[in-house]
DNA sequence: ATCTAGCATTGACGCAAATCAACATAAATG
DNA sequence: CATTTATGTTGATTTGCGTCAATGCTAGAT
């Protein structure tokens, strides 16, 4: 589980990815974008269930995940798991580390993963030079902290349902804008992981999933999750907008 | 509360800050110095209940707490409101409004304040010339996450003792790096506010605070607060570390 | 000094989710 | 193929916190 993955020399560009708008910035010229594939030093594979880095590491690089799906989680002394968060193809992984020079989360790949190991100096060295990468960069970390704002929201005030009813339907918009069906999701975690990251324990979780089948707003078989009535999804999640 | 506060044109200098080594990178010789204090526009006084920025507001600057004390806040579309936050002297807020170029939380002074005005312009501006403010300000922007990132282990895998003993302990250390007592707090919210933060009832909050008075790890009279055993509060705070 | 409003404390009771437990299903392995 | 192991579902019961309600404390207003 903990020896390093197998570093692969490969000379990757941005500026053929077609996750570029995802992880970069848009606007940049050809021979701008060009200097910008010097962010990306190699990519790095990662098997299912291997660390992309684990807490107290030293932290060097951010990685744009190419392919694959992790998760983020920390731990307490105790041995209590807290997933903070899932992460898919064209999302950037490892800012927890920039504060202390060392991660303070583990990362795991959910399923075999490609991803783009990018030095932490190499991006702040272009983007002194790059406003526009600079400003891509202090959205992201700034995303980052609006979107754990939402989930301190849905642990500290929403029931069970509305939980698994505001992830199912962040999950499907993620996945749509990377081309995905918006009603069909192939879950890559476990019952366990989705409680962790909402707060509940995995039997709330299932029972959930059943309550939600049985009411006709989804079709559960296991780890596929069809949504049949978005609409009543959106009204769990937020129940005041609607009546 | 939704006017505006008064917007003081009165030039300060960091260089001559006693806080600033909370606010601002360390390192830099009188002349950068000099250069540095560009990021502060102005001052701006915030009265005790008023709202230093509100969601859906236009993000044009970050704030640097020079007195008082801050929470922020979002809230749901039926009226539940999460405290996403207390800030005090030193810290930064507003790193909420970068992403989308609006605030997306409120964030409203728990007592008469003053901030430090940096427009975000400035900071980017000043970041590109200056390594050192540029890796503070990611610096700062990683903090907020992994932060958050404890948050979500309190909200997700506590309970509401372990909550409330966490909390203490990280206000008294926060106010403890700012010179001030480490058992003697006077709190600047109220016991709702605690229970927004920390996903309990205002209820809840009490009887933790009566509970920890019972068993004498604290003195609790309202707003006051001393901590005469705080390796009991660690304790609490995380079990396994003292077994 | 007295009144008032906001905040805090405490008790009784109910409920949503945790816990404990049994079983079902699917994927992994020899 | 059968067997093991991991994951998921469902039911019965418990419990920690929420809800509702009454009362107390304190600061600021008059």
């Amino acid at each position: 589980m903990n020896q390093p993955t197998i570093q692969e020399a490969i000379k990757v560009a941005c500026s053929n990815c077609n996750l570029r708008e995802l992880c970069m910035p848009v606007g940049f010229d050809s021979e701008d974008m060009q200097k910008l594939d010097e962010v990306v030093a190699t990519r790095r594979r990662v098997k299912q269930g291997d660390l992309l880095f684990a807490n107290g590491e030293a932290f060097t690089s951010l990685f744009a995940i190419r392919t694959g799906f992790f998760k983020t989680c920390i731990s307490a002394a105790d041995g209590r798991e807290q997933v903070t968060g899932f992460q898919m193809a064209g999302e950037i992984i490892g800012l927890d580390g920039i504060v202390s020079d060392f991660h303070s989360c583990n990362a795991i790949a959910l399923e075999d993963a490609e991803v783009c190991v990018m030095p932490f100096a190499n991006i702040e060295d272009l983007s002194r030079e790059f406003p526009l990468l600079q400003r891509h960069m202090h959205k992201v970390m700034s995303r980052e902290i609006v979107r754990e704002n939402g989930v301190m929201m849905l642990l500290g005030n929403m029931r069970a349902e509305e939980r698994l009813a505001a992830f199912l339907l962040n999950l499907v918009q993620r996945l749509h804008a990377r081309g995905l069906s918006q009603t069909e999701i192939v879950l890559r975690m476990t019952r366990e992981e989705i409680g962790s990251y909402l707060g509940l324990k995995l039997e709330t979780v299932s029972r959930a999933f059943s309550k939600f089948s049985d009411e006709g707003i989804l079709e559960v078989k296991q780890r596929y999750v069809r949504i049949i009535d978005p609409e009543a999804l959106k009204k769990i999640f937020n129940p005041q907008t609607y009546c």
